[in-house]
RNA sequence: GGGGGUGUAGCUCAGCUGGUUAGAGCGCCGGCCUGUCACGCCGGAGGUCGCGGGUUCGAGCCCCGUCACUCCCGCCA
């Protein structure tokens, strides 16, 4: 028997008894003739005390931090003055009568012990079982066991049957890059780890289930982000029969609020239904399809006020077809030195925007380099259409129309943080409704799917044929939460004549879309329900309800940027033998080599 | 594939305009200490300043190249 009681379970009611713990030194306070020990494991810390004469004193009093040891003895109430209120265990201790080592430690490559340090993410990926005894990393699995429960349970209740997916699935000519893994039984052939369970659980409405839900792993192989693992991550993936886009909506939103109460110590959550915004509408308020309601700048175009006039900046470029964008914020205009519009001006320059214009209005009058160009009728507009009525700022943003709104958007997001706007302790939601279902490929000047070419396009068959494809929405949906998109989802084009006018249009030939797609089409012309469904993003979530700085923090063993994992050395080379099972040969690139 | 940032002791960082022997805190090793809880005090060891080249009387600092990590863009139906 390692132990009698854990690290966090002994109180006042257990005093006088003979325990045993198990654990990891996890601090030492060496007195010379008296020695504690906290003591910790899973559960939490305990204070344990030698004093000189013992026999095991000799031993603790070497032993290294984060070693593991048992310590036995028997529990003492601590006197008055020395209870330690920071700790459940704090009004106890035990004083240790018999101690063995079990594991010895090395000397630590960082410390386990100090809170809010942050230490590089090599060495903590390559110590990763070291880093993952920190508490606020600890906690960080804890949390997300507890809300993965927690939907489990939410979805269940809803009438969702959950059901597992083939991780070995075909690979899908769309989207991401697969993940490819060889068939040792079919030479030449591989199967792809799933970038999503999109198909399958199309089918399982095909088959016959309701209401189908997965905690599942998707895999992508695409470059990193800070809200994006590298190689894999898991999704609420859910799917439902018979619904509309406001079935799926009006389903998935009460669980998202109250997994993010329950879960988020406090800090207030949109009230459902949740605010839903067209695409159109996210960008031309925002600046972006994830907006972060939090902050409250919006964009107007104040493109006309600018139009042939003496601001000859803005107005040729006007003339070749910019937009300018106006971003207004009501502020006491002493609180901001001209140094800070310097640096604002700075870093929009940085970003590779011209620069950063802006008109500084006291109650009442204009001052900052540009108001002269504008009349003080023109003044008054800009306002008045930006909602500025006493004192403050406007800024402008003036770029070529394709990234008017994106650089915008982006000046708004500073510009929330620039002046401290953002409202904290919250979590706001939004749907983002009405996507395009085509856009124009730049390079190519072809029309491509600007989604999921899975989505039913709004209109049906009739406006496929008729519409401009440009002007054609889709049934598709993201939601966002504090400006991190959690998820898109639509609502499934399950009739095969509209599939084909939908590839069509993106110039997919029917015999195409028949081979690549077949397993679905094939599954549709048997009686298909009409369908839908959304899949948020699990480690996205964690990531929101802890305000940790990105993915890796939430995920146990998360790969780095380069998707290599420095703890065990994934990816690795593979001995011939292996390959020549799979009937692969190995032919790297000339210049590059390999690592 | 492209752009930004970072790289100095085991860890976190400082290091001025290029100037003598590269520093601090934590950790580690040794000593002292019976009520601490981030214990305290004294002492010590520990450095290829990521790597390679260049400029210079002299480079942690400047220049060129390169590598690693990280953030962003592309990419992510």
């Amino acid at each position: 028997m390692y132990r009698t009681h854990t690290c966090g379970a002994l109180r006042i009611a257990h005093t006088g008894k003979q325990v045993q713990l198990a654990g990891w030194v996890y601090r030492k306070r060496d007195h010379g003739n008296l020695l504690f020990i906290d003591l910790r494991d899973h559960y939490g810390v305990t204070q344990c005390v030698v004093e000189k004469e013992r026999p095991s004193f000799e031993l603790l009093s070497t032993v290294r931090l984060e070693s593991v040891v048992t310590l036995s003895g028997h529990v003492a109430q601590r006197a008055q003055h020395v209870v330690n209120t920071k700790i459940p265990t704090g009004e106890i201790e035990l004083v240790i009568a018999n101690a063995a080592v079990l594991s010895a430690a090395e000397t630590l490559p960082f410390p386990i012990t100090e809170e809010g340090a942050t230490y590089p993410e090599e060495t903590r990926l390559k110590y990763r079982f070291l880093d993952l005894r920190r508490e606020e990393v600890h906690q960080n699995l804890v949390l997300r066991a507890e809300v993965i429960k927690f939907l489990r349970d939410e979805m269940q209740r809803a009438g969702f049957l959950e059901v597992q997916t083939p991780i070995l699935a075909a690979s899908s000519p769309e989207g991401a890059r697969d993940f490819l893994v060889p068939s040792r039984l079919h030479p030449g052939k591989f199967y792809a780890l799933p970038q999503a369970p999109q198909q399958f659980k199309q089918l399982l409405m095909v088959s016959g289930v309701d209401r189908y839900f997965q905690i599942a792993p998707c895999f992508r192989d695409e470059d990193s982000r800070a809200d994006r693992s590298p190689g894999e991550f898991y999704q609420l993936d859910m799917e439902m029969a018979f619904v509309s886009q406001e079935d799926v909506l009006a389903t998935l939103e009460p669980i998202l609020r109250r997994t993010f109460e329950t879960f988020g110590q406090g800090r207030s959550v949109t009230d459902t239904p949740f605010p839903r915004l067209t695409f159109e509408e996210a960008m031309r308020t925002y600046g972006s399809d994830k907006p972060d309601l939090r902050n409250p700048l919006k964009l107007t175009d104040v493109t006309e006020l600018f139009k042939g006039g003496a601001f000859t900046l803005f107005a040729r470029a006007v003339e070749t077809g910019a937009r300018v964008q106006a971003i207004a914020v009501s502020c006491y205009l002493d609180r901001y030195p001209r140094s800070f519009f310097d640096s604002l001006n700075n870093w929009a320059r940085a970003e590779g925007m011209g620069g950063l214009a802006y008109i500084l209005f006291s109650e009442i009058e204009a001052k900052g380099p540009i108001s002269k160009f504008l009349s003080s009728a023109d003044q008054a507009r800009l306002r008045e259409q930006t909602g500025l009525p006493g004192a403050g700022v406007v800024f402008f943003v003036c770029a070529p129309e394709k990234c008017s709104l994106k650089n915008a958007g982006i000046v708004r997001k500073r510009l929330g943080e620039a002046f401290g706007l953002v409202e904290k302790d919250t979590f706001r939601f939004c749907w983002i409704v009405d996507f395009p279902m085509y856009e124009l490929d730049e390079l190519t000047g072809k029309i491509v799917f600007s989604h999921n070419p899975f989505s039913m396009p709004q209109g049906g068959l009739e406006d496929l044929e008729k519409q401009d494809p440009l002007a054609i929405k889709a049934y598709q949906y993201d939601i966002v939460c504090n400006g991190v998109e959690l998820s898109s989802g639509a609502i499934r084009n399950h009739l095969p004549e509209v599939m084909f006018k939908a590839f069509a249009i993106a110039g997919y030939e029917r015999e195409e879309v028949e081979t690549r797609f077949g397993g679905m089409l094939r599954a549709f012309r048997y009686g298909a329900p009409p369908h839908g469904g959304c899949a948020p993003g699990i480690d996205r979530m964690i990531m929101l309800l802890r305000d940790a700085a990105n993915l890796r923090e939430v995920v146990a063993f998360p790969l780095n940027q380069q998707a290599e994992d420095v703890m065990m050395g994934a990816p690795t080379k593979i001995p011939e033998t292996h390959l020549k099972e799979l009937n692969i040969a190995i032919r790297l690139p000339v210049v590059s080599g390999g690592k």
